[in-house]
RNA sequence: GCUCGGAUGGUGGAAUUGGUAGACACGUUGGACUUAAAAUCCAAUGACCAUUGCGGUCGUGCGGGUUCAAGUCCCGCUCCGAGUACCA
C-alpha cells in the first residue's frame, strides 16, 4: 500500500479531536503525584482576514515538536492556543462595510482554526482564549482596576494598595515617602492633606496611581483617528499603514510602567532569552546614571533642573539649553528676545517628529536673553532654546558642555558660544571629546583637576550636594505607556466620571460589555466611537449600563468613551490558559493551577514584539505578583524568536520599446532573453530569428529605433507565484485567466516557447503576489511534509526564503520511511533481532536528534532522520526492534505518519505519550577509526586503524605505509602529531 | 552614528572542545526500468588542471597573525541584515 498521506492525516486529526489526546491535565486530575508540568506557548495570532501563509506556522511547528517531545519524555504538557481578537483591522473593515467587527472576527477565527487543524498541531483547544470575549476581558478590566488602586513604593520596589498611601498622607504627608509619582506633584504635610477637599485628594492620588488619567502629549495619528504608543510608531509614521503622526495634548489613561523600569531591566539577567532581544529591551528601558543639577536663574526665583551623566565636566558648562516646549521658556524670555523666541517655538512645533528625525544636521535655536548661574563659579550662563533638546527626556533641559558633547559643540560653534576645555591635553577645537576613559585627566576645573572621570564624578556630585544644587540620579528612557485608544473594537474601561474625576465600577459588576453603535467612526464632534452609543451611562443605584438620557450626574454618570489598546488583553493571557474553561469565572485562574503551571517554559514568537507585548506582559506579571495574584514575577522563562519566512516574488518585464510614432502595445519579454541580450550587447531584435519573428508579428509595421538592450528598457511587474513553476517558467494562459489586465498583453518567448520570470526575495505579502498558502501545501504534499520542510529550511531563528522546489525532498523522505515498514503493498516488519549496524544507526540517530531538539536545531534533526532512513534502507532493515523506536523518534516531527505506523505495528491508542527511546552508548562503540592522514595539515589519504593502538604503534604503522613514503618522497618528517581517535599529521 | 547578528558550492544549508570543509536536501547531468511519460532506482556534481589510470593546485567576504593543524581563535577592514536613534 502506498503512502496515502491524505487518508492518514485526516484519520489521525479526527482521532486526536475525538479522544482529546492533547488535553492537559490539572494537578488535581492525577491520582497520586502529578506529572511534572511543562508549558509551551506560541504568541497567539491576530485573526486577520487574509488567513495564514506558510510563514505563520513556522514557530507553531517548532513549539509543537517541542511539546510533543516533552510528552514523550513524561511531562504533563500545556500547549494551548487562542486569539488576540480585538484590533484595528476588523474595525477598519467594519467602517468600510458596516459589518460588526465581532462577526468578521468570528469568520476569520473559523478560517484560522481550519488552517491550523490541517497542520496537525497538538493544541489543547479546550482552553482556548479570545481577548474579545466578555468572560475574558472581564479580567482585563479587573486588572485595570487593581492598577488604579495601587501605587509604587520605590523604597522597597513594590506596588502597594492605594489605601496604604492614603494613611501615610494622613499621618505624615508626602515628603518622607519615596513613591513614584508625576514630576509636578506638590509637597504637602499631613495637616495640609486633611484640609484638601475630596476632589483635590483624588487629583493628587491620580499622580500616584499605577494607571492614571493625565493630560499628556500623545502621538496622534489623524489618518487612523487614534493615539499610538511609542512602539506602534516606526520612523515617525504609524506601524500600520505608514500614516504621519503628530503631537497632540489629550486627556488619556496612562500606565506607570516607568516605575518598574529598574525591575524590568534587572529581571532580564535571569531570563533565557536571546542576547539581541534582551539588548533591545535594555536599550528601550535606557538606564543612565548621573546627576540632577539645579541652576539658579539670574533675576528670577525659578530654577532650571538638568540631568547629566557627566557631572565631572561641570566646569565645562558654558550655556544652558531648554526644549522649546519647556514651561520656563515664556517666564524667563526677556522682552528683547520675545519675538525671536516665539517665532522659533512656533516653527519647532510645526516640524513633525519625522522631519526632526530626518534632519538632525541642521542646527537651530534661539537665545532667551536670560542667564543662569553656574553653581560653582557663579558665572552667568546664557539660556538658549533648541529643538535638539527633547521635552520628553529627563527634565527637558541640558547643561551644555561643548567640549564633551558633540551636539553641544555643534550648537556652540553655530551660535558663537565659547567652548571651555576641561580635558588635560586633548584638542577639542575640531570636535568634542566624549570618551569616558579614566586615563584622561580633568583640567581647568578647580578641585577636580588631575582626576580621572571615575573619581571626578562622585566628587563633583558631593560638592554640588553640599550647595543643595545637585544629587545623584538615575534616569530611564522608558516612558509611561498611553493606554487609551479612540477606537470601538477594544476593551471598554470600567470607568465612569463624577465631576470629571474617574471612578471605578465595582468588580462584582464586571464585565462592562462593549455597547452597540450604529457606525464605527468617531462622532461629529470628535469623540471616540463609543460616543455614538445610546446606552452608555452608569447607574450607580442599579449598577447597570443605562440610556444616556438618564445621565443626571447625581446617580447616573457618563462612562469612559475610550477603549483599551491591543496589548491589554495580551499582557496576561498566558495565565488564563492555566485554568480550564469551566473553572474560570471566579478568578484569572485558580491558585492551585497558577502554582502548578508557574510560568511559560518555552515561548515562541516574532521579534517585532520586543518592546511592546514582551515588555508590557512582564510589567503586568510583576504587578500581579506584587499583589499576590500570581506566584511568579516573570511570564516567560525561555523565549525564541522565529525568523521570518520570505517570499520569492516573481516578475515579468514590460518592454518600453523605443519607436518612431506611437507606443501602444503591452509587450513582455522572457527574462532569459533580456539577460542574454544585455550580456551580448546587442539589439533585442537581433537576438534570434524566433524572437525577431515574434517582434515583427506583434509590432507590425512599427519602426524600432536602434539601441542595445539595457535593463532600463524594461519595467518589472509582480506576477502571482502560483502561475510560475520551479524552473521559473510562466504559465501564460493561467496568468491571463487570473489577471485580466494581462489578457491583451504579448509575451515574447524563447526558442522552446518558454517564458521565464525574474525572481527576488521579499517579505511575504498579498501585495507582492508571493504568498504561499499552507492549505495548498497540505493538499499537495501533506501536513507532515509541510512540517518537516518548514523545519528543514534552515535554523529556526534565521530569516529564509520559501522555495517550493525543496518540498519534494522531504516528501520523498516520508515515502522512503513508509517503505521501511512495508514490503510492496504489505505491511511487514520482522521479529528477528536487529543487526549491529542497524542498532548503531538507530542509536546514533537517537543521540543526535535528542540533542538537536534540546538545542532547537530542528533543521539538522530532519537531516539526521534522512540519513537514518537512507542507512536503514541500505541495510534492508525491517526489524521491529529498530522500526518501533524510530516511529516514536519521528513522531514529534511527522505525527500523522508516526501514529499510522504505530498502529500498524500492532499498538492501540496514540503514540503521543509512548516513552521516548533511550540512547545507549554501547551500540556506538567502535573498535577502529578511519584516520585522516595529513601532511603539513593537508589530508592526503585515510587509514582504518584500531582504536586500541598506542601512539607509538600508530606512528609505526602510518610511517610504514607506502603512501606515506610516497608523500614524503625521501624527506624525513620533522614531527609527527598523533591525536588518538582524531587525526595523524606529519610535518616536514 | 551606536548596538546586535551574519557572509561557506548553482540554491537552502551542515561541520561537538581548533582536527577529513561542503553532511542532508534541492537543482543539474548521465544511466536503468517504460511504447512513452510520471513514479522509482543507480551514478556523477566546489572551482581549476590532468585524465588511460594514479593524481595535483586553489578554495569558507578581504588583509594580516597565532598553531603541527583555522570556517572555527586573535588583530585590522569590506559588505549585508535587524534593532535603535538628537537620551544630555
Amino acid at each position: 500500500m502506498a503512502y496515502d498521506y491524505k487518508a492518514i492525516e485526516q484519520k489521525w486529526q479526527k482521532y486526536w479531536a475525538e479522544h482529546q489526546t492533547f488535553r492537559a491535565k490539572q494537578p488535581q486530575d492525577f491520582e497520586g503525584e502529578p506529572k511534572p508540568p511543562f508549558y509551551v506557548l506560541d504568541m497567539f495570532p491576530y485573526p486577520s482576514g487574509a488567513g495564514l501563509h506558510v510563514g505563520h506556522p513556522l514557530g507553531y511547528i517548532a513549539s509543537d515538536i517541542y511539546a510533543r517531545f516533552k510528552r514523550h519524555k513524561g511531562f504533563n504538557v500545556l500547549h494551548p492556543q487562542g486569539y488576540d481578537s480585538f484590533g484595528l483591522p476588523a474595525e477598519q473593515y467594519a467602517i468600510q462595510t458596516g459589518q460588526h467587527p465581532a462577526k468578521t472576527t468570528e469568520t476569520n477565527i473559523k478560517r484560522y482554526r481550519e488552517q491550523l487543524d490541517k497542520i496537525g498541531f497538538s493544541f489543547d483547544w479546550s482552553r482556548e482564549v479570545r481577548t474579545s470575549d466578555p468572560k475574558y476581558y472581564k479580567w482585563t478590566q479587573w486588572i485595570f482596576i487593581q492598577l488604579f488602586e495601587s501605587w509604587y513604593d520605590a523604597d522597597v520596589q513594590k506596588s502597594k494598595a492605594i489605601s496604604e498611601l492614603i494613611s501615610i498622607f494622613e499621618n505624615q504627608g508626602n515628603s518622607k515617602i519615596d513613591a513614584v509619582c508625576d514630576e509636578d506633584t506638590p509637597a504637602f504635610s499631613a495637616s495640609e492633606w486633611s484640609a484638601f477637599s475630596e476632589e483635590q485628594k483624588e487629583e493628587i492620588l491620580l499622580n500616584y496611581r499605577l494607571t492614571y488619567l493625565a493630560e499628556t502629549e500623545v502621538n496622534w495619528c489623524p489618518a487612523l483617528g487614534t493615539v499610538l504608543a511609542n512602539d506602534e510608531i516606526v520612523n515617525g509614521v504609524s506601524e500600520r499603514g505608514g500614516h504621519p503622526v503628530t503631537r497632540k495634548k489629550m486627556k488619556q489613561w496612562s500606565m506607570r510602567i516607568s516605575a518598574f523600569a529598574e525591575r524590568l531591566l534587572s529581571g532580564l539577567d535571569n531570563l533565557d532569552w536571546s542576547e539581541s532581544l534582551k539588548e533591545t529591551q535594555k536599550n528601550w528601558i535606557g538606564k543612565s546614571v548621573g546627576a540632577q543639577l539645579k541652576f539658579n536663574i539670574k533675576n528670577s526665583k525659578s530654577l532650571i533642573e538638568a540631568f547629566t551623566t557627566r557631572p565631572d565636566t561641570i566646569y565645562g558648562v558654558s550655556f544652558m539649553v531648554l526644549a522649546p516646549e519647556h514651561d520656563l521658556v515664556t517666564q524667563i524670555t526677556t522682552p528683547e528676545q520675545k519675538e525671536e523666541v516665539e517665532v522659533y517655538i512656533k516653527a519647532a512645533a510645526k516640524r513633525s517628529e519625522r522631519e526632526r528625525m530626518a534632519d538632525v544636521k541642521t542646527i537651530t535655536g534661539a537665545f532667551t536673553g536670560a542667564y543662569a548661574e553656574h553653581p560653582l563659579t557663579k558665572e552667568p550662563l546664557p539660556i538658549w532654546i533648541g529643538d535638539y533638546v527633547l521635552a520628553g527626556y529627563g527634565t527637558g533641559a541640558v547643561m551644555a558642555v561643548p567640549c564633551g558633547d558633540q551636539r553641544d559643540h555643534d550648537f556652540a560653534n553655530h551660535f558663537g558660544i565659547s567652548i571651555p576645555n576641561v580635558f588635560d591635553g586633548i584638542d577639542i577645537s575640531q570636535e568634542a571629546y566624549a570618551d569616558k576613559t579614566n586615563a584622561t585627566k580633568i583640567a581647568n576645573s578647580d578641585f577636580l583637576n588631575g582626576l580621572g572621570v571615575l573619581e571626578a564624578i562622585p566628587k563633583a556630585i558631593e560638592a554640588l550636594q553640599k550647595l543643595g544644587q545637585g544629587e545623584k540620579k538615575v534616569n530611564y528612557r522608558l516612558r509611561d505607556a498611553v493606554f487609551s485608544r479612540q477606537r470601538y473594537w477594544g476593551e471598554p474601561f470600567p470607568v465612569y466620571y463624577v465631576n470629571g474625576l474617574p471612578k471605578m465600577i465595582d468588580e462584582k459588576h464586571l464585565p462592562l460589555e462593549l455597547p452597540e453603535v450604529e457606525k464605527y467612526l468617531p462622532t461629529e464632534d470628535g469623540a471616540p466611537p463609543l460616543g455614538r452609543a445610546n446606552d452608555w451611562a452608569w447607574d450607580t443605584k442599579s449598577n447597570k449600563v443605562v440610556s444616556n438620557d438618564k445621565t443626571d450626574h447625581k446617580t447616573v454618570f457618563p462612562l469612559e468613551l475610550n477603549t483599551m489598546p491591543g496589548w491589554a488583553g495580551s499582557s496576561w493571557y498566558l495565565f488564563r490558559y492555566m485554568e480550564e474553561q469551566n473553572n474560570r469565572d471566579q478568578h484569572i485562574a485558580s491558585e492551585k493551577a497558577l502554582e502548578y503551571w508557574n510560568s511559560v517554559d518555552l515561548y515562541i514568537g516574532g521579534s517585532e514584539h520586543a518592546t511592546g507585548h514582551l515588555l508590557y506582559s512582564r510589567f503586568w506579571t510583576k504587578f500581579l505578583n506584587d499583589k499576590g495574584v500570581l506566584p511568579v514575577n516573570e511570564p516567560f522563562k525561555k523565549l525564541i524568536n522565529q525568523g521570518m519566512i520570505l517570499g520569492e516574488s516573481a516578475f515579468v518585464y514590460r518592454w518600453n520599446y523605443n519607436v518612431e510614432g506611437e507606443n501602444f502595445k503591452t509587450v513582455f519579454v522572457s527574462k532569459s532573453i533580456i539577460d542574454e541580450s544585455i550580456r551580448n550587447e546587442e539589439m533585442l531584435i537581433n537576438y534570434s530569428e524566433s524572437v525577431a519573428n515574434q517582434i515583427y508579428k506583434i509590432l507590425d509595421g512599427v519602426q524600432l529605433k536602434s539601441s542595445k538592450t539595457q535593463s532600463s528598457h524594461f519595467s518589472p511587474l509582480h506576477v502571482d507565484v502560483s502561475v510560475v513553476n520551479a524552473s521559473n517558467q510562466l504559465d501564460i494562459e493561467s496568468l491571463k485567466n487570473i489577471k485580466p489586465k494581462f489578457k491583451d498583453a504579448h509575451f515574447i518567448t524563447n526558442e522552446l516557447g518558454k517564458f521565464t520570470v525574474g525572481r527576488e526575495v521579499e517579505k511575504m505579502s498579498k501585495s507582492k503576489f508571493n504568498v504561499v498558502n499552507p492549505d495548498d501545501v497540505c493538499e499537495e504534499y501533506g501536513a507532515d511534509s509541510l512540517r518537516l520542510y518548514e523545519m528543514f529550511l534552515g535554523p529556526l531563528e534565521q530569516a529564509k526564503p520559501w522555495n517550493t522546489a525543496g518540498l519534494s525532498g522531504v516528501h520523498n523522505f516520508l515515502k522512503k520511511l513508509w517503505k521501511l515498514y512495508h514490503d510492496g503493498d504489505q505491511f511487514s516488519v520482522s521479529e528477528e533481532p536487529a543487526s549491529k549496524e542497524a542498532l548503531k544507526t538507530l542509536h546514533k540517530t537517537i543521540k543526535k536528534v535528542t540533542q538537536d531538539i534540546e538545542d532547537f536545531s530542528f533543521n539538522t534533526s530532519v537531516s539526521t532522520f534522512m540519513i537514518c532512513v537512507n542507512e536503514l534502507s541500505q541495510q534492508k532493515c525491517n526489524s521491529r526492534e529498530i522500526l518501533e523506536p524510530l516511529a516514536v523518534l519521528i513522531s514529534p516531527y511527522a505525527p500523522h505518519i508516526a501514529e499510522e505506523l504505530w498502529e500498524r505495528l500492532g499498538h492501540s491508542g496514540s503514540i503521543s505519550e509512548v516513552q521516548y527511546p533511550l540512547f545507549d552508548e554501547k551500540y556506538l562503540k567502535e573498535d577502529s577509526k578511519t584516520y585522516p592522514i595529513s601532511f603539513n595539515g593537508k589530508m592526503r589519504f585515510t587509514m582504518d586503524l584500531s582504536l586500541d593502538l598506542s601512539k607509538d604503534k600508530l606512528e609505526e604503522i602510518v610511517m610504514a605505509d607506502e603512501r606515506t613514503q610516497k608523500q614524503l618522497d625521501g624527506r624525513t618528517p620533522k614531527k609527527v602529531i598523533i591525536v588518538p581517535g582524531k587525526i595523524v599529521n606529519i610535518v616536514g
